[in-house]
DNA sequence: GTATATTTCAAATGCTTATTTGAAATATAC
DNA sequence: GTATATTTCAAATAAGCATTTGAAATATAC
């Protein structure tokens, strides 16, 4: 597990490293500065001397996990722009969903741990960062919704995609019993659920946008 | 806030009352003993007679919101038994998100909390509790599906509309700015984002089921 | 009303963990 | 190669917090 293997990378390198994956896996009030750096094969005061003290060492590491996951995940999917908004939205859908589920992926596991919690140390930077997110989705959902629709619209539409994909990151770190573990989504059905949550996303944004125009 | 509007609860009561709900605001680990006993004004080594420690204190507190929280608003909606598979799975799903939205429900922020983190302390209670739950929503997913829907569609429908409910608890305890709240779903909207969650829900199971149709 | 049991309390204890320190080791500059 | 800057380290410090203690207060039983 630990980051020992490559000893050539610099200390400071070798803590973010190691710290947004634990990080990830226990939030900032259980992640322990000496657990960071038994993980990064380092002295205990390293944490101090490079980035000041935990705090700012979550923030790095948290910044750090942020550009890792979208290098291996670009947001839009790869999906070409000219293409229609179904398919630019389940590129969207599926990016989200990848970066969830990858093992090697830190950053919303953090995020998931940071929402849970009222440390608010993320709030600004993560405004910040996912805001774009957001209305990149919910520009395609708009068109998807067609011109009936209001912004609560937009609005609820995006939660119901949102909470369906986070809802992922809820099984990410539980280990469940054998018993449960058969009834319960598992991080193996990933892909599969990927494609489901696009089509049953699809068909309520239809229905919504059809419940619209027959009101009016 | 404390609730010594109330001194003739017994000491053991009101420490119930106010661990509940400072769990659910802040988690197991950062509730301090300190802040509930001053809370439920009384003295810091109360805790430790009345409860025995503070793991305990969580678990009672977790039991305690779970039977006020149900008393408030039944599983099943209060709808009668008789009526169609979409009303029934209406009213579990506007049950679910009223337990969510209600500022006085405390169960499942502290599930939601405990499933962020790893202290595993609720684990098997917290399974005894849920799944009959997560048994009678699956049970009207297949109904609404058809025959020809294998458990794995099932599975993935239920985690649609969980994970859409729970995208609710996302946002019951942040605090955004001005700017942000606005393009972001809020609790004072809990009620129509049920009804939304209900339209959108029924077309993505009814996708679903077309889908199924059509292949076989 | 007295004896006994229960409950409250302020202060002490002890453990965990972030942070600091100053010396030792290592790298860099010239 | 020497001087200077950077980095590592073991040990010390300090703060936060759960838990314990034993005496004091209060309630209960008879």
């Amino acid at each position: 597990m630990a980051d020992n293997s490559l000893p050539r990378l610099k200390t400071s390198q070798r803590l973010l490293v190691n710290a947004s994956r634990i990080f990830a896996e226990k939030g900032y009030q259980d992640a322990t500065i000496a657990e960071i750096c038994e993980q990064a094969v380092t002295n205990i005061a390293s944490v101090n001397y490079h980035f000041g003290d935990k705090e700012n060492l979550y923030l790095e590491a948290w910044r750090y996990a942020f550009q890792q996951d979208l290098k291996a995940h670009p947001s839009d999917g790869g999906v070409d722009q000219n293409t229609s908004a179904e398919h630019r939205l389940k590129g969207r859908i599926l990016s989200l969903i990848a970066r969830i589920a990858d093992p090697n992926s830190h950053f919303f596991a953090i995020v998931h741990k940071e929402m849970a919690h009222q440390t608010r140390l993320l709030e600004k930077i993560m405004e910040q960062e996912i805001n774009p997110e957001r209305e990149a989705m919910n520009k395609l959902i708009r068109e998807l919704l067609g011109d009936k629709a209001d912004e609560k619209h937009v609005q609820f539409c995006h939660a119901s995609i949102i909470g369906q994909c986070f809802h992922l990151l809820k099984v990410k770190h539980i280990k469940l019993n054998e018993e449960t573990r058969r009834y319960v989504l598992s991080m193996d059905d990933a892909e599969a659920f990927a494609e489901h949550v696009v089509e049953f996303s699809l068909a309520g944004i239809q229905a919504i946008r059809q419940q619209n125009e027959r009101k009016t």
